[in-house]
DNA sequence: CGCCGCATCCCTCTTTCGAGGGAACAGACA
DNA sequence: TGTCTGTTCCCTCGAAAGAGGGATGCGGCG
């Protein structure tokens, strides 16, 4: 990519009206262009692939496709894919899932043009970029243990309100199993009852409900 | 407010981007004008008294005071106000508030401008405007009896994880009253067991995390 | 005035939770 | 190979939850 170009960006957001809203403030920088917008996830591989942005400004909440496996979807056709997250805050876990997946950068929903616009350039020349207080978070959140795939799955029939008993029939292991699952996630998370648990949670992004 | 003047509308949200996509959007009609933008419900109310628009568009989640408190203060102080909300759907309650507490209209935030501009005409012109989807939700919402004020008090100790004697420690009762609200709440909302009656609420907008 | 909803208190009873142990087996990893 | 983690199973036991009754004041409303 060459200096005296312009920065070619794809945008994806379900909202329409968000959507506008990027579009007006990358174009009042003169050496931003949006070449594609996309309004779910799988639009938003689709249209990457085929207009190979600079950048891509990704919502991690949309339909279909999550956020998520839109960024790894993408980044597994193009491992050189530049892209930066860009969402309202809803617990550490999706921005930390976004990180690991190969986003460069991550920014909040409610930046103005300042903080936004740095950040776009920052990622087209393929630098990381997180605000501080996201970073500091992130560290912090490491103090948390991560549930195993099985514990997430109790942990998300508990949310359903189902009992020991119906979850262990719901996944066909017994009672005592679910009761060990539960003390590891009551553990992992720091919480001492179900209903906690299950709040701690939500979140911190590991469930939704 | 006579048919050639344009019509003069307050944004309150408390997204910049979100704020200038509706601002694009707005002046695409050469009929209707922002003529103030708010980032707080404080701020919107405000701004309200001092530029008197046709009509106000709110979202109802913001910092500082709530977007159904500044609806109220402004109907309060302006029973004539017209106000349109715009907000993400998150729960029935938050929506059945806002018209009870006097908006005219409300808009998903995932709207077109093929959705939001015949909307703002119409609350301007005084009409209601509701999606029907979202009005026949606000039907079948009223199957569920409402939560007393205390049941809700009660509901919110339970999200926080406390055992039934503790919560009636912290709100001077006994436990059985505890209980009694309990299970008040759990057949109101017509399940069986607290963690299910924490998401249920959550999910309805009764409480938030 | 009586009726009803709310909040408060009390009882018993069975089921469920959650803490405390121990143990087996698979796969990953050094 | 040994170790570690995840998943599964097992046990006991006290505390908590939830269903079932009944009862008292207090306020609003027809």
């Amino acid at each position: 990519m060459s200096r005296a170009e312009r920065i070619r960006i794809l945008l994806a957001d379900d909202h329409f009206i968000v959507r506008s809203g990027l579009v007006a403030l990358i174009h009042s920088d003169p050496d931003l262009a949006v070449v594609a917008q996309a309004s779910d996830g799988d639009q938003a591989v689709e249209l990457f692939l085929r207009h190979r942005p600079d950048v891509a400004l990704l919502d991690l909440r949309m339909p279909g496709r999550s956020g998520n496996a839109a960024i790894e979807e993408i980044r597994r056709q193009c491992p050189d894919a530049r892209i930066l997250v860009l969402t309202a805050y809803s617990g550490d876990e999706d921005i930390h899932k976004a990180l690991e997946a190969g986003a460069l950068g991550y920014v909040l929903k409610s930046s103005t043009g300042d903080d936004l616009l740095p950040a776009i350039r920052a990622v087209a020349a393929g630098q990381r970029w997180i605000p501080r207080d996201v970073a500091t978070r992130l560290a912090m959140r490491s103090a948390y243990e991560e549930l195993s795939h099985r514990e997430i799955e109790v942990l998300r029939e508990i949310a359903r309100g189902l009992a020991n008993k119906e979850i262990a029939h719901k996944l066909a292991i017994t009672e005592h199993t679910v009761k060990d699952h539960l003390k590891s996630i009551l553990g992992k998370l720091h919480v001492s009852a179900r209903t906690e648990a299950v709040t701690a949670a939500v979140q911190r992004g590991i469930i939704e409900l």
